[in-house]
DNA sequence: AGCCAAGAGGACCAGCGGTCCGGATATGGT
DNA sequence: ACCATATCCGGACCGCTGGTCCTCTTGGCT
């Protein structure tokens, strides 16, 4: 297909992005609206809806800039053979936390908050999830890795998180809680009799 | 206090309450809108918001209506010294799944949507994390009991558990997930060399 | 240079939550 | 029974939002 974009779309994509991250950094993601970022990239608001669909398609986008490079890095060392299964599932976790959830939360909050449309979030939780229970398995044949995996992810998801820290909680206490729960997730415990 | 609600505001108010339920079930919560209620009870704009301040209240006095009796019985249940606490944890635990989480997914839905605003909410949470801590306590004293109590109430967040159901698991798996994990957070895993 | 698909842009739209205010009425005092 | 009035009612109205549409422009190929 040689349908290439042409130079000024391309341009203005990238205009819009820079632009859009800016005013989400500056003024929280919902206090922001199309036309704001239309306005403050200088084009007009059908350039943005064409080139983004609506405006999950934009936050996606934005978030995906955030990952694809720490997603290929991350799934690779989490599947790696080489290395004990708890330093792999530990790292991943920590790195998840500290790399994506951490700074893309308020991105994170939005596509969560509208996850009954798109199916690419869902998607990319399966996929973390998946490997994650894989890693877990190999760690703890005897238990639920799946579920497991599921509650780790959980404790992670980017609203849990702000309400943790609502709380009273800092940053860092729910970043031990997150991996002392992973920890104690990969220890096995006795069955109760 | 003579300032009582006079006799057709009351009515009125018994009104929307019943007709919002009846709109949210049919329709779904996030397709209707407060216009769609006002309208369907027979009332005007006005009187809805004059008796709810705003849409998010009108969600909360729906979840109240529904935990009230509940959450006497269940909380007093849950600090009752006289029993075994891993087994006040888990009825707790199961009940609220039961009796909460599953009838009002639509409702906690909305509210956690919402969650930056109504103090509310957060108060709730935290009643029942701080009261869930305690018995977790008891049974393992050696833990975190909070953070513990933090990953349970997370798993049972009410878009967590769509989530899950998004991904395939009937509610009846999520149900069994939720109860083994509870079940291992009350067993003490030894530390790990 | 000339053609034209792809892109640009902003007026426009429907729907939303929420407000406002002129008219109606329930209620306590007489 | 009746009045005075605080309370409440209703729906027109508002500002704002995400999203669409249609006309004009322009980059890129020949």
């Amino acid at each position: 297909m040689t349908v290439r974009e042409r130079a000024d779309a391309a341009h203005n994509r990238r205009k819009i992005l820079v632009t859009a991250q800016r005013l989400f950094q500056d003024s929280g993601v919902d206090h922001v609206s199309m036309d704001d970022i239309a306005q403050a990239a200088g084009v007009g608001k059908g350039t943005l809806f064409r080139r983004f669909g609506n405006r999950e398609g934009l936050i996606g986008a934005l978030f995906q800039q955030l990952t694809e490079d720490w997603q290929q890095e991350a799934l690779d060392q989490l599947a790696d053979p080489g290395e004990d299964p708890r330093e792999r599932v530990l790292g991943f976790v920590a790195s998840l936390f500290d790399d994506i959830v951490v700074p893309g939360r308020p991105l994170l909050r939005a596509l969560e908050r509208d996850s009954g449309g798109s199916h690419a979030n869902l998607e990319r939780y399966l996929l973390w999830q998946g490997l994650l229970a894989r890693a877990i398995a190999e760690a703890r044949p005897d238990t639920d890795a799946d579920f497991l995996a599921h509650t780790v992810l959980g404790v992670l998801r980017a609203d849990f998180v702000d309400l943790l820290v609502g709380t009273g909680m800092s940053i860092d206490a729910v970043r031990t809680g997150v991996l002392t729960l992973t920890a104690s997730v990969l220890t096995a415990a006795p069955e109760p009799g």
